[in-house]
RNA sequence: GCGGAUGUGGCGGAAUUGGUAGACGCGCUAGACUUAGGAUCUAGUGCCGCAAGGCGUGGGGGUUCGACUCCCUCCAUCCGCACCA
């Protein structure tokens, strides 16, 4: 009888439902870990193969951790706001509540035909108001807190009105926008706006306006994490620059703690690397120079201010506040000209046009702070507005960018670092001596710039300064589905509800689009007030809001009262084992650390990092298969004949292809245009070129896990999805390796049955080798699923499988630790044979076994013998022998005579258990 | 341009600390059972060579008794960032 995978795969996963084997309390008893998969979006198109490669793995890791007798968290949920729901409801009017219930009902019957371990009883979705009740409620503490530079927390905004009232804004060092200065009776004398409006500039959620990147198709603003390359990343249309009224969360104010937290978290370094560059922290000086002819002074960023002796003229930015201002009279028109068309240039064009540079001078001059020199001030694009102060002193000589506008400007380039040829080109290396630079001749970089530094701040011309390249997070979006903002307008003064008011539900609207006047969806919502009638925000958050701490509220989904008690939180704390794809390194997992930061400066999280270790699983691409027409007919050419024929290559869907044979009766049904196709052939076969590429549709690559569950099974998907290769690998999906995790759950199988496919298993007592077989693989097993290597595992459970038909061995004390071993990646099939030999409850619930040091240590061990390095035969030897006895030994073997015939004996290295090398 | 990663049979990959390179699987070859098999089992399978033997982890160089592993250098591919001052 051969092994019925899809009912036996069924009977358990029933069972395992309906007993609620993987229902999670807190257990003060077992240390806890807390094993997490990167939530999905529930997309339409549902789950490919490449989808549950990371959840196939945590689940491994997760049943490993229970049986190794740990407390393991290990949820499941659904990142339901989004998009393409809504996209979705524009075009069809389906309200995208509906459309989202639907796929996740789809993902869950996917995810649950493959066998895993969640506690569904935890299940949580983004867009259930009892979920996002608790992501407003933390907008509101976001709203009510700024963050205090010298305490390096987030501190109530009522302890900042008590300073005020002290003392005004001046001995405060806090995170805010640009502010002047105003003392206790400054704060008094303003009114109710004027108030609101300080504030607002403080709070770690803040109204502003700013430039956004606004995506016309999309009708919303977007972050800098959901912009690439100056399309969204999300449809991927074109994004523009646009000034306008937006809430922002001050991720800027957290930089240095973002960054020093990746020191203490083991995730892998490229991902830390790419937030670290995110992040981009740079240490240099702000300088300032005066504008001749005017009080202002033109305040510039720099990393090098050790240059400054080699700066010959200074650039502001279009969008710089002083640029206008400063204008003469004779240059006015053509730099407003200028900036008019450098705005019209979308941030598109400003990037491919790299090399061409751009600038005009303003008519004004600068005093160079030291010197005194007069340098000409220009406004270009190349400087950008975002970054530092907007504003830059040109070192021509040791800056590629200002070097090229010198040259085209014909300003002056003056060399102050030796070790280039300005001749040539900029030297921007920090290495070598400064010259022509007064009091910093003769120094190095280095020195010379701790001196320049030294030298402003004793001055007053300017300071050291840290700068970051990260931005604050634009949090408003002008669209339907997602979180409203808990905030109403009185007066023109944003509020926000009162917490016992929340959650505010999303209100219903006629159409999901912009209203006539251009104003978001949630305007067209009826009676969008506060109870007082007040005008609530039209406005909603963005994906990563729901997605920030949402590993939080899996430690306590159904508390009403609280985002998580302080019990669920100080015994779950934060996630040990978190599994996801990198393509969240700039977003979410910048975010979430953010978020998680906040609510533990707030004291609702216990843990200051949310995600303590991290891997990254790999993509799965797909093979291809291609057919090649010859060009202008309908015939087609083997692969190996296709040389002799001018032809294309056509992707053919693999599903029509066996072991690169092509079904051709299948091929001439799958597309009409075939029908009539002739086969140019080799051996009577048509044989199809393949590649590797991604998996998609129009490749024709595409593998549904469904259907492989269905003609193989959940058991073989998920040993195969681990065999293919190291998880955090990308690696082609190769349809004809699947069958051979199939023939692994096969002979599996039979180990336990005899011909007529009756259970066959026997008591007697194992023998030294079935038991060293054993004790290795747990050995391996164990080691393996630590460090997250589960393909070398299962070839490990397939060398021991071997053995085991080798030994002809089916003896219950070797074959059940092995069920249990096994049972993390294959639980279905050893759920089943679990209870066929007489255990009564599931298979995990029981212990892992234990592995044995001495049933593995060898009596005799097999010496590698080589020659010069080179191996050249083996030699057993007793493993008791010291290494003298093992030299005797192999030198007095036959064949070492061989090797060493008349040569000399120059000296022999051994091993003890490894190896023995001779040099001759 | 900057930063990171990866290069091993026909293919996916293994070698955890410098110690038998190619485990395990796919594919392939031959055979057994079979009406048949795309089921199963047995044997073989890095390359060259009849063999002895030689060559072999992207290329070149180095350290070492010994290098896929460490160092230098070059090449290729992938990913991230990109006028960031």
């Amino acid at each position: 009888m051969e092994y019925n995978f899809t009912d036996i795969e069924r009977k358990w996963q029933q069972y395992w439902k309906e007993n609620k084997i993987y229902k999670t309390q807190i257990d003060h008893d077992k240390p806890k870990q807390y094993v997490l998969d990167m939530f999905p979006y529930p997309s339409g198109a549902g789950l490919h193969v490449g989808h549950p490669l990371g959840y196939i793995a945590s689940d491994i890791y997760a049943r490993f951790l229970r049986q190794k007798g740990f407390n393991v968290l290990h949820p499941m949920g659904y990142d339901a706001f989004g998009l393409p729901a809504e996209q979705y409801a524009i075009q069809t009017g389906q309200h995208p509540a509906i459309t989202t219930e639907n796929n996740i009902n789809r993902y869950r019957e996917q995810l649950d035909k493959i066998g895993f371990s969640y506690d569904w009883d935890r299940e949580v979705r983004t867009c259930d108001p009892e979920y996002y009740k608790w992501t407003q409620w933390t907008f509101i503490q976001l709203y009510k807190h700024y963050y205090n530079n010298k305490t390096q927390k987030a501190e109530p905004i009522t302890e900042l009105i008590s300073k005020f009232e002290r003392s005004g804004n001046l001995d405060l060092d806090a995170s805010s926008d640009s502010i002047e200065d105003f003392t206790a009776v400054g704060w008094r004398k303003m009114n109710e706006k004027e108030k609101q409006q300080t504030l607002m500039k403080y709070r770690l959620a803040y109204l502003s306006e700013t430039m956004v990147n606004w995506c016309p198709k999309l009708g919303t603003v977007l972050a800098n994490d959901e912009v690439k390359e100056g399309y969204s990343v999300r449809g991927g249309f074109p994004v523009e620059k646009k000034k306008m009224n937006q809430w922002s969360l001050r991720v800027t104010a957290y930089a240095q703690r973002l960054l020093d937290g990746l020191e203490k978290i083991d995730w892998p370094d490229s991902l830390k690397e790419i937030q670290r560059n995110w992040i981009g922290k740079s240490e240099g000086a702000t300088i300032f120079f005066k504008v001749k002819g005017f009080d202002d002074q033109i305040e510039v960023f720099t990393t090098r201010p050790d240059t400054i002796f080699g700066s010959t003229y200074m650039v502001l930015a279009p969008e710089h506040e002083l640029v206008k201002k400063i204008t003469t009279q004779q240059y006015s028109s053509k730099v407003e000209k200028y900036i008019e068309e450098s705005f019209k240039r979308t941030e598109l064009e400003r990037m491919s046009e790299t090399k061409s540079v751009t600038g005009q001078f303003t008519g004004t001059y600068c005093e160079h702070p030291f010197t005194g020199d007069l340098l000409p001030v220009y406004v270009a694009d190349y400087v950008l507005a975002g970054y530092g102060t907007g504003a830059i002193m040109a070192v021509p000589a040791h800056d590629s960018r200002d070097y090229s506008f010198a040259k085209k400007f014909k300003l002056p380039i003056k060399e102050v670092v030796t070790g280039g040829n300005i001749e040539k080109g900029s030297y921007d290396a920090k290495e070598g001596t400064l010259v022509d630079s007064d009091f910093i001749s003769g120094m190095c970089v280095p020195d010379a710039i701790k001196a320049v530094v030294k030298k402003l701040e004793s001055n007053g011309t300017g300071k050291g300064t840290v700068n970051f390249r990260i931005r604050d997070a634009i949090f408003s979006r002008q669209r339907y589905w997602g979180e409203p903002f808990p905030v109403y307008y009185k007066d023109g003064i944003p509020y926000v509800l009162d917490e016992d008011e929340l959650p505010l539900e999303l209100p219903e609207v006629d159409k999901y689009l912009p209203t006539e006047a251009g104003e978001p969806p949630l305007a067209r919502a009826k009676n969008w007030k506060t109870k007082e009638g007040y005008q609530l925000d039209w406005n909603t958050m963005p994906g990563f809001a729901g997605s920030s701490a949402y590993y939080i509220r899996f430690m306590d989904p159904r508390n009403d009262n609280e985002l998580v008690s302080k019990e669920a939180v100080e015994y779950w704390r934060n996630v040990d084992m978190y599994v996801g794809g990198a393509e969240h390194a700039t977003g979410h997992l910048v975010y979430s650390r953010f978020w998680n930061k906040f609510l533990y400066d707030i004291g609702v999280v216990v843990e200051p990092e949310p995600f303590k270790k991290l891997i990254n699983q790999g993509m799965l691409q797909g093979r291809s298969n291609f057919v090649y027409r010859v060009k202008g007919t309908n015939k087609f050419v083997s692969y190996n004949l296709k040389e002799n024929y001018d032809t294309m290559p056509i992707h053919v869907d693999v599903n029509i292809v066996d072991n690169d044979i092509l079904d051709i009766e299948a091929f001439k049904k799958w597309n009409p245009e075939y029908e009539n196709a002739e086969f140019v052939l080799e051996n009577g076969k048509y044989v199809c070129g393949w590649d590797v590429e991604k998996m998609s549709k129009s490749y024709h690559n595409v593998v549904n896990p469904d259907d492989l569950i269905e003609k193989y099974g959940a058991d073989t998907l998920r040993l195969y999805e681990m065999f293919l290769g190291p998880i955090e690998q990308s690696k082609p999906w190769d349809p004809k390796g699947f069958e051979g995790a199939f023939r692994f759950i096969k002979r599996f199988w039979r180990l336990f049955h005899d011909d007529k496919g009756n259970l066959n298993v026997t008591q007697q007592s194992p023998t030294k080798e079935e038991l060293k077989a054993l004790h290795k693989a747990i050995k391996k097993a164990n080691e393996d699923i630590e460090r997250f290597a589960f393909n070398t595992a299962i070839s490990a459970f397939m060398t021991f499988l071997n053995k085991l038909y080798e030994y002809k061995c089916n003896k219950k004390e070797i074959l059940e630790p092995f069920l249990i071993i096994l049972s993390p990646f294959a639980p279905h099939i050893t759920e089943e044979l679990w209870h066929k030999l007489g255990n009564r409850q599931s298979i995990f619930f029981s212990e892992y076994p234990e592995y044995d040091e001495s049933y593995i240590t060898e009596d005799m061990i097999t010496y590698p013998v080589s020659f010069n390095g080179k191996t050249r035969f083996k030699i057993e030897i007793s493993a008791d022998k010291d290494a003298e006895e093992i030299e005797k030994k192999v030198l007095e073997a036959e064949e070492s005579q061989k090797w060493i015939k008349d040569k000399k004996v120059k000296k022999v290295i051994v091993v003890p258990g490894k190896i023995v090398n001779v040099v001759v």
